[in-house]
DNA sequence: CCTCTTCCTCTAGTTTATCTAGGGGGGACG
DNA sequence: CGTCCCCCCTAGATAAACTAGAGGAAGAGG
C-alpha cells in the first residue's frame, strides 16, 4: 500500500461515476465533491483523478465537453453516458457484494 | 482492474489477519476459511495468498511454524503476533472509516 | 501594470497488490 | 503403482493509485 492511502483501491471509478450520475461536473469539481460528501475521509489526488477520468472516457462511460466553470475558468465538463449508467449499476452491485463479504469476515466473534 | 476481481484491493491483509486472530491456521486453510465464511463471495488465489503471508510475516504481524495438517500434510501454521493484533485493530478502523465514506457517497439521492 | 493566489488540467515515473500460470513434493487410496 | 488431493511456492504481467512535478488563465491587491 502507498504511504498514505486515501481511497480504497478499485473504488475510484465507482465514486466518480456515482458523483457524475447526480450532476455533470468538471474534474476538479468531482474531486472536491467526493471529498466534501465523504466528510474529508476520501481524498482524491490529482494524479489519480485525471488518469481515472481519461480511463472512464476511453471506455465511453463518461463524455467530456469543454466549457467555463462557475469561476470563469476553462474546464472540462463530464457527464455519464448510457453505458456509464449501466456500469455504475454493475459497480454498485459489486461493491455491495464484496464489502458485505468483508464485513461478514470482520464480524466473526 | 484485473479481468476477474475476487477481492477488494487492499483488504487481503485485513482478511488474513482477522482470520488468524480467531485461530492459528495454515495458509491454505486461511484461504478456504475466507472463501467459506464469505459464502464464496471472496476467492483468495494462491498467487495472492502466499505473497501476502510472506509480506505479513516480514512485517512481523504473523509468525510461522511448520507442522502437520489435519490431513497429515506438511503445513506452515501461522499465528498473530502482538503487533499483528495492533495492526488488525488499525486496519479494521481504516476499513470502517473508508467503507462508510464510500457508502455515504453511494447513498446520495 | 505587475505579482500573487486560486482554479483547473495534465503527465512521467514509481510503487505495490493482485492475478495468471505455472512447478513440486508428499499422503492417501483404489 | 498411478492418481488425486493437499499444501507450498515463484516469476512475470497487469493495472490502480501515488508522488512530484509543469503550466495556463482569471481575479485580486498593491
Amino acid at each position: 500500500m502507498a504511504p498514505s492511502m486515501e481511497i480504497l483501491q478499485g473504488t475510484l471509478d465507482l465514486l466518480i461515476l456515482k458523483t457524475l450520475a447526480l450532476e455533470p461536473m468538471h474534474g476538479w469539481g468531482v474531486a472536491q465533491r467526493i471529498q466534501q460528501v465523504s466528510r474529508e475521509a476520501l481524498q482524491v489526488q490529482q494524479g489519480s483523478l485525471y488518469p481515472a477520468l481519461y480511463r472512464l472516457e476511453r471506455k465511453k462511460w463518461i463524455r467530456a465537453e469543454w466549457g467555463a466553470s462557475e469561476n470563469n475558468r476553462r474546464a472540462k465538463f463530464y457527464s455519464l453516458t448510457k453505458t456509464g449508467r449501466q456500469q455504475l449499476e454493475r459497480e454498485m452491485a459489486d461493491w455491495e457484494r464484496l464489502s458485505s463479504a468483508v464485513t461478514l469476515i470482520l464480524q466473526r466473534a
